[in-house]
DNA sequence: TTTT
DNA sequence: TTTT
């Protein structure tokens, strides 16, 4: 359509390690689980509540994947700018289902580290050493609208968390 | 979660007119079903592509929802800022599934009429009159963190076009 | 700054038509005059309130800015996506001054054009005939941070009206 | 204007203690000075370059003041939602000038801590202790066009560092 | 003045 | 200077 605009901005936490997938010519597509929140007082009450989103993300600009493969963590702080997506895929039992990602293609994307940290528990290794990191990183050098490598569901697992939706 | 942002941006057109329920003091909340559209020319064949995406709004915030009831109609083009909420909800054959969808709720919301025109097609009535057309609401009245009238999908609707996603 | 975001969002309406200038190889810098408004209505009169705000955007990205010369006009609406800049320069009194823009440039900038019109009365030609407008156009072609093509202030006219504050 | 949009994003530091002053009703209005900054490797050299943007930001929030007073110190990160303001003053010397600032007032405001830490170096007192710091405050709850509370440059300050261009 |  |  003539003049429109689909963007999200997310800064929140990485809810688990990044979870890297090759395309055909070995390049990374990453998957980000990232968590927001809201917190407000309760009117009634005067407590205080708590609400956490959970937002899938997935990063087709290769120069971002290769940033999140190598330096994100569980529990790294992120700025992210993409566009929405919802994709429709059939799972093993034949239901339709939906699901809506944010998706980093293209000149328009950003990911950007906001802490230093190299996150929390993820076990073995990790880290980073390369001076070049907490700084931004634009998808500017993918060409815009490169399509998907699989229609299947990005991720497909099994192993998910309750409050995680998807 | 300390320092978080869940925020989105979309310009683009109703793809019918709003939907209206109404909360149990009468308040309404709206449906929007909005289109986002990227165009770009293939690298090999060097055609024209386009891909439209649907996004599903729900607005809460009741100036905003009074100004949508009121003046958008199919075809409308809108500015809109809200925040992503994915919501859970179980279908008639009791299969789990999930929406994402963009909340307009509390101070953080914005809706915005990008042009005079009282839409296409949607028959009977429509049109607005007021003199305070093509502003922009923000939807700072209303008490942030306001829970939704229903666990049910918002809509419920059976006579969905095959295209639109949810 | 590791981690940093330095992003203006703007919808609004050119002032007056685009001006171009030329860089040395022939590739035009497009200034642009954008206005924006906010209404509101005064608490203790009642009475309708507006207040409209002059924006300064300058662009660089080579793909926008021939997009800016070729289809905007006067009274165009435009959404635009770019960073913040404050330059410094002499007056020809010799006092110094400051003058802040948005400026599209590299990877994350955007022009989208939001309605048709080709502009109200900038006189001869005009109006645009591609199928191509009305789209978004990011600036994700230009290499990313090249240097402004002069240290005087973009534009350097004299003519100004003194309701612009540049 | 009819539908339009004005909006700063801002990922930054800030470059000293926040500068609070008071209004008539003793509600405190606060300026931040906040830094962003690009990097990248120059195509030539292959050196990396860095340029590091000032941004003036003023707080007539009162809520957002408050927090900015008790919790922001020099060093913190904050993400900031505000719109671009140009404001004319006269300096002591009668000359004309031209300040742009990025003011947080009203509904779509916001201002988020995204770090912890209390700061470097501000001297005296400093850091917090509520179990509410980190969290993201809109400014929901100030009633959105409120004017100036004065016209002089807000700040006035005559100890400027000559790389602020403001 | 910040930050890496 | 725009726009409603």
């Amino acid at each position: 359509m003539a003049g429109s605009v689909n963007k999200v901005i997310l800064v929140g936490n990485l809810g688990k390690d990044p979870e890297v997938r090759r395309m055909q010519n070995g390049n990374p597509v990453v998957n980000l689980t990232v968590a927001t929140s809201d917190t407000w007082r309760d009117k009634g009450t005067g407590e205080r509540k708590e609400k956490t989103e959970w937002h899938r993300v997935v990063i087709f600009s290769e120069g971002l994947a290769k940033v999140a493969e190598q330096y994100l963590k569980k529990g790294a702080k992120v700025y992210i700018e993409g566009a929405l997506q919802t994709r429709k895929w059939t799972d093993p039992q034949g239901v339709e289902k939906y699901s809506t990602e944010i998706v980093l293609q293209g000149f328009n994307s950003t990911l950007t580290m906001l802490d230093g940290r190299s996150g929390g528990g993820s076990g073995g290794g990790g880290g980073y050493g390369g001076d070049d990191m907490g700084d931004s990183f634009g998808g500017g050098q993918s060409s815009p609208p490169q399509r998907r490598v699989a229609a299947a569901p990005a991720g497909g697992r099994s192993d998910m968390d309750d409050d995680i939706p998807f």
